[in-house]
DNA sequence: AATCGACCCTGCTCGC
DNA sequence: TGCGAGCAGGGTCGAT
């Protein structure tokens, strides 16, 4: 479920209400939230015990909470990635259990964070910081080292990314989606990115100018940025919750679930099409597809 | 080396 | 009402 713009929500959360608490137990019963560790649940429940969270950092949609003010090469921090479902959840002492509740950690306030992951893609570990590759000076959990800057960051150059990804063999979606070349946009973003630029994501990078690949860089910045906006007034004070993203930025999408629907620019029928088994929207007319493109099925309802 | 499809999960909705 | 098909916002991995 989530791209940056949820993830931000989370971090801000988890940086208002567990950043400076300590860690006082931890119980990690979810085997695949804990399959990244080497050492199962039993490692992370060891190794976060009686540490204190220090800061809630994120580059995409990879967040980490750092531990006890290391915040240097080789310390540890807890690597969270929510995947398609997961939620990072503060709840009150003494809370019911929940369906799906895989991992919590008590903190020294008598809260409990949660994590909450319906379809189990997500997942916890506790890793060593490292160097970002990309050169930033960026310190990132050693196994999202590899992760290009989000467009939110400082140190993002929408142009030095349209240039990369024009050098790029392969369709422009798929690039938007690629971590490693830019972070943070997920499925919907990019059908909303690609429509704001009257794109289709099935072009090639290369066969696209430099001007409307900055372009649409750009513009999945700008629609995350209103996305944030968005939800930062659905965010409550209590509860760290992922679910709000369904319901608040919805109303403001022009692509992305509009299948059958108006483009708001053209009036034409919003189309969707299967794309890397999950599925694209776009304006076939605002959107023109490439030539010899029929691959895929396309659907008018939903 | 780069590209691309298969696969990993659970639950909900929709059409028959 | 029951049931299967289709769909869901993530990443990783192996084959080519």
């Amino acid at each position: 479920m989530p791209e940056l713009p949820e993830v931000e929500v989370v971090r801000r959360g988890l940086e208002d209400h567990v950043v400076g608490r300590r860690i006082v137990g931890v119980d990690v019963t979810g085997v695949r939230t804990a399959r990244r560790q080497p050492g199962g649940g039993a490692e992370i429940e060891d190794r976060l015990t009686n540490r204190t969270v220090s800061g809630a950092r994120r580059r995409g949609k990879y967040l980490w909470l750092t531990l006890d003010d290391d915040d240097a090469v080789g310390a540890d921090c807890l690597l969270v990635h929510l995947g398609m479902s997961g939620q990072m959840l503060v709840t009150d002492e003494g809370a019911p259990p929940v369906r799906h509740m895989h991992a919590r950690a008590l903190l020294d306030d008598g809260r409990e964070l949660r994590f909450v992951d319906q379809r189990t893609f997500g997942g916890w570990t506790v890793v060593p910081l490292a160097d970002a590759l990309d050169g930033t000076g960026v310190l990132l959990p050693a196994p999202a080292a590899h992760i290009a800057a989000d467009p939110f960051e400082e140190g993002f150059d929408p142009l030095a990314t349209a240039r990369l990804i024009r050098r790029r063999d392969t369709e422009i979606k798929r690039l938007l989606l690629d971590q490693t070349v830019v972070s943070g946009i997920g499925n919907i973003y990019a059908d909303e990115a690609l429509w704001r630029s009257g794109i289709h994501g099935r072009r090639r990078a290369g066969a696209l100018t430099l001007r409307s690949v900055t372009q649409t860089l750009e513009h999945a910045r700008d629609v995350m940025s209103d996305a944030l906006v968005a939800g930062g007034t659905s965010f409550d004070a209590l509860y760290v919750n992922v679910n709000g993203a369904s319901g608040y930025f919805d109303r403001s999408l022009d692509a992305y679930g509009r299948t059958g629907l108006p483009c708001a620019r053209c009036g034409t029928a919003v189309v969707r099409e299967d794309f890397m088994n999950r599925g694209s929207h776009f304006c076939p007319v605002c959107q023109p597809a490439p030539r010899r493109s029929a691959v895929g099925r396309r659907s008018v309802a939903r």
